[in-house]
DNA sequence: ATAATAAAAGATAAAAAACTCTTTTATTAT
DNA sequence: ATAATAAAAGAGTTTTTTATCTTTTATTAT
């Protein structure tokens, strides 16, 4: 079988949250960004990426203005916002409730055989997702350290 | 966005961990199983598992027998794969390797702005699908305390 | 040898995800 | 008011994944 890619999240949910995290950063002496400039910072197709910011921004994660001078940019509120928020909102809240066999009825009283396996993986990834929030990586994220681009 | 299902595995990849744990069950007595059996007992089209059961088998995860009395079946080295081994071979081994942002360069040296959160997570994630083999869920596997099927 | 069985292989179709292009709407500055 | 800008929205296309159907090959029992 010949699948090259299959990660965690979609490709959409990468997208958006290296969008973001780009995004958070540069609201921190209150610029907006444009469209162009997300994509090119993250190593993104303009028009798709384009098509995630309107979910996010539909979804309140992030603001946006329209004409001269707009892009997008955060507030401090949308600061708060962790990688489980953005995960939720692009690839929708399965990671929490779905079973990893895919069975609908899954669930303690009637688990699939690897379903206690998995739980404790489950919940540690959670509550990773929950506890990074954007301003979080703000303070973490200094100069060179690290990188969205795809080199 | 609508995407329903976004799951830690390929669709494929959930129906070849549900078949091979299946075919283990009935290996312990020393049956072949169809791959209509194989499909009705875990819910999945009887075509495209049969597509996967050739993959399995082509990378000698399971045995198979054409004709009368054929099927796939088990032997002893067979329950020693590990749920690992299933993934890898229908998914590939980029659960071992990719960045969860899916950027190709991000390492230690290089990482995403993810990358130290997630190596956890992935080490754990890991550690548990190389350490449950088929033979250890058959002895755990004991009458309806787990099940395969949607319902 | 022949018929029946069951997996292997091949070829195609449908659905979902990823990506692109064009038009519209809102905002700002002149 | 007008032109320029930039996001929002709409309408595709392409690629990948999932699924189905048909033919071939190997094996067994008669």
């Amino acid at each position: 079988m010949f699948q090259q890619i299959k990660t965690m999240f979609s490709k959409s949910c990468e997208y958006a949250i290296k969008a973001m995290i780009f995004v958070a950063q540069k609201s921190k002496e209150e610029q907006r960004v444009g469209i162009k400039e997300i994509a090119k910072g993250t190593d993104a197709p303009e028009h798709f990426m384009a098509k995630i910011m309107q979910d996010l921004s539909r979804r309140k994660l992030i603001h946006s203005a329209k004409g001269p001078n707009g892009g997008f940019y955060m507030d401090a509120s949308d600061l708060k916002n962790s990688i489980a928020d953005i995960v939720k909102a692009i690839d929708g809240d399965t990671i929490y409730k779905d079973c990893v066999l895919g069975l609908k009825e899954c669930s303690e009283k009637n688990p699939c055989p690897v379903h206690f396996e998995f739980k404790e993986i489950k919940k540690n990834l959670i509550k990773m997702i929950e506890n990074n929030t954007l301003a979080a990586f703000n303070e973490k994220l200094d100069s060179g350290k690290f990188f969205l681009r795809n080199k």
